[in-house]
DNA sequence: AATTGTGAACCTCTTCACAGCT
DNA sequence: AGCTGTGAAGAGGTTCACAATT
C-alpha cells in the first residue's frame, strides 16, 4: 500500500489541540505579536509547554532554539496540517432550529467553512432562503451531491431519522459527518464522524456538581 | 475532609460512556426490553463488552451473571450516579442565533433539564419571550442567582465577552458551564467547564478529510 | 540564557483472561 | 452454558529531564 506522507498515526486528542493553537495563534497575529514560546502558547490554551511542542513535533520542526515560535509562521503551518488552505464546503441536512442556528452562524464563514447547500423533508421548510442558502428537498440531496462533490455534512436531524439519511450521504460520497443528534452513528471505516451532544455534556457536568457537594 | 461515597476519581470518559447508556437503557426501556448484556449494550454504543462492565464496576454490582442487567434498574441506577434523579435547573447567557436555538430546543426539557431564566446585554432582545422563558437584562443575573440558586449555565456569547461573563456567573454562585465560545475559560479548580466548539469539531474532520485521500 | 525537540519514564485508560456466580 | 466482575497485562498518551541549538 503506497504511503504518501507520514506514518504515525496522530489521535484526536492532537488535532483536537492543534485547533486551539490555531485559534490562539491566529489571535495573536491580529495583536500583532511575532514571537511566541511553547510555555506561552500552552499559557493560552491552558496546557502544558511540553505537551505543545510534543503535539507540533508529530509534523515536524517549526520553532528557534531560545526564541520560540514565529506567530504568522507557525499559524499557516497549522492551517496547512489542518487542511485549512483552502474552504471547506459542506452541505446542512435538516433546517429545524438547530439546522437554522447553524445557517445563520457567522463564525462557519469567517473560518475558512462554506454551508454550499441546505436539505429538509418538511415541505413547509422547502424553499425559504436564509444567509443566500435556500433550503431543498432532501430528495435531491442525491443529484445535488453527484454534481457537487461535497464531502462533510452537518447533521442536525431527530434521532430517528439520522441513520437513514447517513446512509444515503455515505452513499452518495459524504466522508465527514458533524452529528448533532442523539444516537451513536453507523458508518464505514472510511468514514469520520464527530458527535456534538449537548445532552451528554450536560449530564457530565450534572455528575460533577453532585460529586463536589 | 469528609468523604461521602467513592474515594477513586472517575474520569470524564467515563462519565461521557454512562451518558450513551443511560440514552440506550432509555430506548430499551421504551421498546419493551427485560434484560440486556454488556455486550449488546456495547454493539449498541459501539465499545466493547469490557468496557461497558468496568465502567459500571466504578459504581456497584448491577448485574446478574448468566443473564446481564435488567434495563430498568440499571437505567435508574445510571440516571441516579448521574445525578438525574431531579431536574437540573439551568440559566442561558447570550439570546443569539444560537442561544435562542437553545432555548426552543424541546429536548432539553425531555431529558430533565430546565432553563429557569435567559439574559442578554442587547436591549432590543431584552423582554423578548419564547417557550415562556422571557429575556432579561444580562445586569439582573447577580440579583436572579441571589435568590435562585441555579448552578448549571449556558455560555452562548461571543468570544471577547465570554471571560467576563464568566467572572461574574462564577462570582454569583454558578458552579457547572457549558461553554459554546471558541474561548478556553479561566474558572477556579472547583468551577467545572464542558467546551462544545463546532469550529473545532469542523476541524477535526477537515484534518481527517486531507489524511484519507 | 532561553528555549526547542525528544527518548525514557511515568501514568492512565483499555483490553485480556479467567474465577466465580446464576 | 452464559455472563458478570476484576486483577493483571498491554496500549496509548503525558510528563520529565536533558542534550542540542540559537
Amino acid at each position: 500500500m503506497p504511503q504518501t506522507s507520514s506514518k504515525k498515526k496522530i489521535s484526536r486528542n492532537t488535532i483536537s489541540r492543534l485547533s486551539l493553537y490555531l485559534r490562539e495563534l491566529t489571535r495573536l497575529e491580529q495583536d500583532g505579536k511575532k514571537a511566541i514560546s511553547s510555555s506561552d502558547l500552552a499559557e493560552l490554551t491552558d496546557l502544558t509547554d511540553t505537551q505543545v511542542r510534543k503535539d507540533l513535533s508529530h509534523f515536524g520542526q517549526f520553532g528557534i532554539s531560545g526564541t520560540g515560535y514565529e506567530v504568522s509562521k507557525l499559524k499557516e503551518a497549522v492551517r496547512n496540517i489542518l487542511g485549512k488552505d483552502k474552504v471547506l464546503d459542506v452541505i446542512l441536512i435538516g433546517a429545524g432550529n438547530l439546522g437554522m442556528a447553524l445557517l445563520s452562524y457567522p463564525a462557519f464563514r469567517e473560518q475558512g467553512f462554506s454551508i454550499k447547500a441546505a436539505f429538509d423533508i418538511d415541505t413547509r421548510k422547502i424553499g425559504n432562503k436564509t444567509s443566500e442558502i435556500e433550503i431543498c428537498d432532501i430528495e435531491k440531496v442525491q443529484e445535488f451531491l453527484k454534481k457537487d462533490k461535497v464531502k462533510i455534512a452537518l447533521l442536525a436531524v431527530p434521532a430517528f431519522s439520522a441513520q437513514k439519511i447517513t446512509d444515503t450521504l455515505v452513499n452518495c460520497g459524504i466522508r465527514c459527518i458533524l452529528n448533532f443528534a442523539p444516537i451513536v452513528l453507523r458508518v464505514p471505516d472510511e468514514v469520520v464522524v464527530s458527535n456534538v451532544d449537548l445532552s451528554k455534556e450536560l449530564e457530565v457536568l450534572s455528575y460533577f456538581l453532585r460529586t463536589a457537594e
